[in-house]
RNA sequence: GGACCCGUAGUGUAGCGGCCUAACACGCCGGCCUGUCACGCCGGAGAGCGCGAGUUCGAAUCUCGUCGGGUCCGCCA
């Protein structure tokens, strides 16, 4: 193991001009340490070799910056370190108008902080990924390290912190409710069982319940949190495991209210990608919606006769929009509105949850929304039943009992406000910002059929 | 749960009855190269074609089974 060498070779404890230890730098802090000697610290990126010239790209968390070591330097690289060993770096920091985003680290000393053991299984010094899905995913703690796979990530990020900033200028206060239950949230849902000192609980498919509990608390509540589906799909917009932004609102009209909050929470996600990632979507080159001040509307009865008359398809008897017809719906807002997104409102009323609020002109619908993005559906949301009686009655015309909902249905014996809210999937927003072709791409570790590791 | 497709070096692919003692690219190993940036050039190692059975004179190539992966639908976010 020859790299084994470098080890003996000078360290910031022996260079040739003894000094105190450099505070690290983040390679995104360079532009600001031009003709400074600075250090350093990430992962071997990449490596090109010249004969007595080698170029190196160190990887931090924030970036990647050009190292050019020259003679006696270069030598001591040869051959250097494995790809991803972690690295520390000391030279001066140098304008040059060859080197990759202008700046690059000239006459520098490497210390090896821990020698990768074996060659990454894919080759993350590429501009692409060249791998299948199941080896990126098997593989996902050392693919995720990629710069491109990487974006992805803090793309989402950028997402939940612009979700957070929009709710909490509206004065709502984050929760977290409890993943644990002793039955499912939502009838019909199939839940994961787990052991619970002996009894049989049930992993939260949705913060549904308590949410709306929490608006007899706080009016305005949103949460940020995974949420759990057993169901056997097998496509790529599912995951059993994602990440759910609910939102749910004290005091409104009707699920109005919650479309136009919906509309300012999404705009505010996509703000904050443009301006926590603008790096990333250049990287990714991703073109950021537009989210139109007011999003069209369009009635579930009325898409039935738009995909009539646009596509010659009768699904008016359906009580659902197929994945077919939500992409024609999209490709229509697009073509017609101008607008990736599109609101689908006044679902029927026997499709929807028991917790539905069904208009009350026309009861056979329920004041209830889909939020179309791109031809997927993104978001469900609406109005909740707010009456202790109402709940009753839907829980017995559904036969459904009561007794599993004895907490939730006191909070309406207490009284709540008309309310409402939605659940919007973090991981489908992302994939359709990037265009990514499954959204287990938008996972760090996905869940799915198949998948529990790594 | 239903329908369909695919399993070939570490990775991505080609080969689809004998020309395969399995090819190409990236990665890896060795050599050369002082401005690369998907560096370039030369050389090398690495799979016996997911697994099992069968058909055939002959199978990576055909059939069946099995395991693994994927796509679409249902359902949802």
């Amino acid at each position: 193991m020859a790299w084994r060498r470098l080890q003996m070779v000078p360290t910031q404890h022996q260079i040739q001009h003894p000094r105190e230890q450099l505070t690290r730098l983040r390679t995104s802090e360079l532009g600001a340490h031009v003709g400074e000697r600075v250090r350093v610290a990430g992962w071997l990126h990449a490596r090109r070799r010249l004969g007595g010239l080698t170029f190196l790209t160190l990887r931090d968390g924030w970036g990647l910056v050009q190292v050019v070591a020259e003679g006696a330097a270069a030598a001591a690289l040869d051959p250097g370190p494995p790809a991803e060993s972690v690295i520390a770096i000391e030279g001066v920091v140098t304008r040059s108008a060859q080197a990759p985003g202008g700046l690059e680290i000239t006459a520098p000393t490497v210390e090896v902080i821990a020698a990768a053991t074996v060659p990454p299984p894919v080759a993350l010094g590429k501009r692409e990924l060249k791998a299948g899905l199941a080896t990126l995913l098997d593989t996902a703690v050392v693919t995720n390290r990629h710069p491109a796979r990487r974006a992805v990530f803090r793309l989402a990020a950028a997402a939940m912190a612009g979700f957070r900033a929009t709710l909490l200028e509206r004065d709502f206060t984050e929760i977290q409710t409890p993943k644990l239950l002793a039955a499912a949230t939502e009838s019909g849902a199939s839940v994961f069982p787990v052991d619970y000192f002996g009894r049989t609980a049930v992993l939260a498919q949705s913060p549904q319940l308590y949410k709306q509990m929490m608006v007899g608390v706080f009016e305005r509540v949103f949460e940020v949190g995974p949420v759990f589906r057993a169901e056997p799909h097998d496509t790529t917009r599912h995951l059993n495991e994602y990440v759910s932004l609910d939102a749910e609102m004290g005091f409104i009209t009707d699920h109005h209210d919650i479309m136009a909050l919906l509309r300012d929470a999404v705009a505010g996600m996509v703000g904050a990608m443009r301006a926590r990632a603008g790096a990333e979507l250049d990287l990714l080159g991703v073109a950021l919606p537009e989210v139109p001040a007011t999003i069209p509307e369009i009635t579930f009865v009325e898409a039935h006769e738009l995909i009539l008359a646009r596509h010659g398809v009768d699904v008016r008897g359906e009580l659902d929009l197929s994945p077919r017809d939500e992409r024609w719906l999209g490709d229509w807002a697009r073509e017609e509105r101008g607008s990736d997104f599109l609101y689908v409102t006044g679902y029927p009323t026997r499709k929807v949850a028991f917790y539905a609020q069904p208009n009350p002109e026309h009861p056979e619908y329920a004041n209830y929304f889909d939020l179309i993005f791109r031809g997927t559906e993104m978001v469900s949301g609406g109005q909740r039943r707010h009456r202790y009686e109402d709940y009753l009655a839907v829980l017995a015309e559904r036969g459904l009992p009561a007794e599993p909902f004895a907490a939730y249905l006191d909070a309406f014996r207490y009284g709540m406000p008309p309310h409402g809210g939605f659940g919007l999937g973090l991981e489908r927003f992302v994939m359709q910002v990037t265009g990514l072709p499954t959204i287990k791409l938008v996972s760090l570790f996905p869940r799915d059929l198949h998948r529990l590791t790594p």
